[in-house]
RNA sequence: GCCCGGAUGGCGAAAUUGGCAGACGCAGCGGACUUAAAAUCCGCAGACCCUAACCGGUCGUGGGGGUUCAAGUCCCCCUCUGGGCACCA
């Protein structure tokens, strides 16, 4: 028995044992808290932020986890080695609803259950090897974070942009809370994906996001370092649409004729974005909950139970997710409404397929130029009248149902002849004159819903008092503490409210008797601008220093999923211009390249608990090691496109390394006995091609951290270095190559491997005999005259087929190309008894020669 | 319907500006070492045809057309697939 575990010791000293390896090393960096601290503000070195986002602390780190914080780590390690000075934090996105489940399920307070999750996430990280600061290390659900949330909740509201308001709201029956827009998937909840959401009247707190809908659009144009297809997400989100409002005039009870003067008319308000199409309106079309419509079906009985059909329609469609798919329905009221350009008098209409929450909830309806106005007139017998001429008067535009496309105005009076852009101009300065409309640019961005009927997150700094209304909580008196040992049920309604040590207070303005606002925040708020608080983690006077934020931002590379796309980066652009505007930071953006990496995927499917494809990263890390897990997450596939997890391959990452470590280790005594000496500089010497294949090595990784970002080709390219290392173990072995060459070698090789492998990089660095940290070695440098390559093969072809392959010196030009090509046998046999008729020579690249 | 990706061996994938398609790895096959196995090392490996074998040939990057001396790469049309948006007036 002894005598097995002492052969297993001497076992794992010449194999390479990852489990020991990253074990020692664990343990070493936990004992050196500057390793991966940032160096301050006043640093000489430049700066570099790199964040990937912050976890939600479920408990337990997955593979999509473990991918996007290896492509950070390699990141922000490589720019160590380069001598910046790197901002690479942690932390955690602390509050939120499974806390609360989870309490429902297992009795744990949410509190207790999130500071567990929390350990035992952070051990995961460090058994990763993830070189966080965590000494900036930042928890939302802790006082001295939330707190800020609540100075930012104060600012917002002076400034009038947090506002309180009764609305419809996106419901969840199961979160039993309120669902921001941006959570609403599909007509259900983007936690629940099988529940529906329901539509409910409540008073909430609102963040005016809609007063930077412009710049929050225009400053797409200027984030080159985003994924196009994110902006193209966001401009979609924010929905900004050029248009006119136009007033119709109600047309009054039995008083068709005389109609009241000006301004006492009632009006119906339209949004159109195609006003030049106005004199083809043959109708005004209501959403069923227009208030107007109220007041007719107050007057007319009859009208009501077929409104209420229309709106059970509408919301049977947004249950459903798609209120693109019902059949349209409409219902004359049997009242008229008079285009005020030409006085024209056209039915009132309530329909299905308005809707209220866009534009003024009414519409003018122009059958002949909208597809949708154009169903609906067909299906009702509806005039369809034409009052656009295509340009193009090309086969059968006539012919056409409905013409959407820009022409010439027709049918209408004064207007007739005009481009579409031109009326539209000429007709909303029509508008302005006679006070009936204006010009308008609407958006598809509402303002932020943030409360949430639920306990686990940041209390809203609010109180209620009789006979003061609602009353800011004073900034001395924060940060308003969210109560421990709160009952959590799932019943609606805040939990909060039936905590009256919380609920009971006095009205900071009279003293009297007053009670606080029970809503929590939603948690994007806590994500919103958390990355900025990494720069100044302790401050208990502010958020954050200002000119420590200044040095830092914007982030340099912020790492993370696509699904974020909306909802965290729209509200953290957000918040950002607002600090800004309230003079915190000076940056208009907080990030300024973003990276999303793709998806990790097992057997055709997201890994996913229902899907039973997940695999643990705890296991992976058992059975191969964390650099090894790492490894293969950078390998297999590059980092922006989705990873098809296979564990094999993990195995072949991890016999890779095995065979760096046997390669060094055996060596190492020879590179430890060898001084930095000249001789690794030239080429002409045994081991030359190796330098050279060691500085094409550097040169292409260097290079491709410089943006291109494949990883999986630098960890070929790693291979393909020890493969050949590997195929020099003869000369090695005899002593042929020169020591200080075999040091270069060797060195240079665990360099490169520090920014993948970090364990095992760092045991075999001091293992070549170094004594600090390999993070603080310089990253290598390529040398070109080292790297080129001094004989060069160039494929011959005939007619741009491949026929034969010429060794010819680097650098030849093209008439030796041409030549070598010529006296090559097989172009010789091919071109006997031919005429060439074009030789094109591409030096460095190919020979074809043209052939007849 | 609209807007973005993607499609390359049995599999994951490579291929700077158009210039040797399949680097690197996985799985596979053959061999060495071993009593044996594991581990490790060496070698083979797109498909098809020809050949006893060597040699050699043809085809080949979702499909069809095009530009070019030369196309995985550029242009046009189409198919499938992943994602986002969708009566947004």
């Amino acid at each position: 028995m002894a005598d097995e575990r002492e052969q297993l010791r001497n076992d794992a000293a010449a194999r390479y044992d990852p489990a020991a390896i990253e074990q020692k090393w664990m343990e070493r960096w936990a004992a050196d808290p500057k390793l991966y601290a940032a160096e301050p503000a006043t640093s000489k070195k430049p700066k570099y932020y790199v964040l990937e986002m912050l976890p939600y602390p479920s408990g337990q780190l997955h593979m999509g986890h473990v991918r996007n914080y290896a492509i950070g780590d390699a990141l922000a390690r490589q720019m160590w080695m380069r001598g910046y000075n790197v901002l690479h934090p942690m932390g955690w996105d602390a509050f939120g609803l499974p806390a609360e489940n989870a309490a429902l399920k297992n009795n744990t307070p949410p509190r207790e259950w999130t500071v567990q999750n929390i350990a035992a996430m952070k051990r995961q990280f460090n058994r990763l090897g993830m070189g966080f600061d965590w000494a900036t290390e930042v928890t939302t659900c802790m006082p001295e974070y939330y707190r800020w949330n609540q100075w930012f909740f104060l600012r917002m509201y002076e400034k009038g942009l947090a506002y309180r308001k009764k609305s419809k709201v996106n419901w969840c029956p199961e979160c039993a809370t309120v669902l921001a827009n941006e959570q609403v998937v599909d007509g259900c909840c983007w936690r629940h994906e099988d529940t529906k959401v329901e539509q409910r009247d409540l008073v909430q707190w609102f963040l005016r996001i809609t007063a930077y809908a412009e710049e929050l659009l225009e400053g797409l144009e200027k984030l080159p370092g985003w994924p196009e297809k994110v902006r193209t997400m966001q401009r979609n989100w924010i929905g900004r649409s050029e248009g006119t409002e136009v007033d119709f005039f109600l047309e009054e009870q039995g008083t068709r004729e005389r109609g009241s003067k000006g301004a006492e008319r009632q009006r119906i308000r339209v949004f159109t974005t195609r006003v030049d199409t106005i004199f083809g309106a043959t109708s005004v079309q209501l959403a069923p909950e227009h208030p107007l419509v109220a007041t007719f079906t107050a007057e007319d009985a009859a009208l009501k139970p077929k409104v209420d059909e229309l709106i059970a329609q509408q919301k049977a469609a947004r249950d459903a997710g798609d209120l693109g798919a019902i059949e349209k329905h409409g219902v004359a009221t049997g009242r008229f409404a008079i285009n005020p350009y030409n006085g024209e008098r056209v039915p009132i209409w309530v329909a299905n397929y308005i809707l209220m929450d866009y534009g003024t909830g009414a519409i003018m309806s122009v059958p002949a130029h909208d597809e949708r106005d154009f169903e609906f007139a067909t299906k009702y017998g509806i005039e369809i009248r034409r009052v656009i001429k295509p340009i193009s008067e090309g086969e059968g535009a006539d012919a056409l149902p409905f013409l959407s496309e820009d022409g010439v105005l027709v049918n209408s009076g004064e207007y007739d002849g005009l481009t579409c852009v031109q009326a539209q101009e000429k007709l909303q300065k029509a508008a302005a004159r006679g006070a009936f409309g204006e010009a308008k640019v609407i958006f598809r961005l509402k303002d932020w819903g943030v409360s949430r009927q639920r306990y686990w997150g940041t209390p809203i700094p609010m109180v209620h008092c009789e006979r003061d209304g609602v009353v800011p909580v004073p900034e001395d008196q924060l940060p308003v503490i969210l109560p421990d040992n709160v009952e959590i049920t799932q019943q609606g309604g805040s939990p909060l409210a039936r905590v009256p040590e919380f609920v009971n207070t006095t009205c900071p303005k009279c003293g009297g008797p007053a009670r606080r606002e029970t809503d929590t925040m939603d948690t994007f708020v806590d994500s919103s601008w958390y990355f900025y608080r990494y720069t100044d983690a302790h401050n208990s006077r502010a958020p954050f220093d200002s000119d420590i934020a200044k040095y830092w931002f914007p982030i340099d590379q912020y790492i993370g999923g696509v699904e974020h796309a909306i909802l965290h980066l729209i509200y953290s652009r957000f918040w950002t211009k607002v600090m800004r505007d309230l003079g915190l930071i000076r940056n208009d953006e907080p990030v300024d390249r973003l990276f999303t990496q793709g998806m990790v995927i097992k057997d055709g499917a997201k890994m996913s608990k229902s899907k039973g494809n997940v695999v643990s990263p705890d296991d992976m890390v058992a059975r191969y090691g964390a650099d090894s897990a790492r490894m293969y997450s950078l390998f297999a596939a590059p980092p922006d496109r989705d990873l098809d997890w296979q564990e094999d391959g993990v195995a072949g990452v991890s016999r890779f390394l095995g065979r760096v470590w046997r390669i060094v280790t055996k060596y190492a005594a020879v590179a430890r006995s060898a001084e930095a000496s000249p001789q690794v500089s030239s080429k002409t010497q045994v081991g030359g091609a190796l330098l050279r294949k060691l500085h094409q090595t550097i040169a292409k990784i260097t290079q491709d951290f410089e943006g291109r970002w494949h990883f999986n080709t630098d960890v070929a390219a790693i291979m393909e270095l020890v493969n050949e290392i590997q195929d020099a173990e003869p000369q090695m072995a005899a002593g042929e190559i020169p020591a200080p060459v075999v040091r270069e070698l060797l060195r240079t090789l665990v360099l490169l491997l520090a920014p993948f492998a970090p364990f095992l990089a760092a045991e075999l660095w001091e293992q070549l005999g170094e004594k600090g940290a390999i993070l603080r070695e310089p990253w290598p440098k390529s040398d070109p005259d080292l790297a080129k390559e001094d004989e060069i093969e160039i494929p011959a072809q005939i007619n741009g087929k491949l026929v034969a392959v010429v060794r010819v010196a680097a650098g030849s030009d093209s008439k030796t190309l041409e030549s070598a090509a010529l006296a090559d046998d097989k172009v010789k046999a091919r071109i006997a008894g031919k005429t060439v008729v074009k030789i094109i020579v591409v030096p460095g690249r190919t020979v074809n020669l043209v052939v007849k």
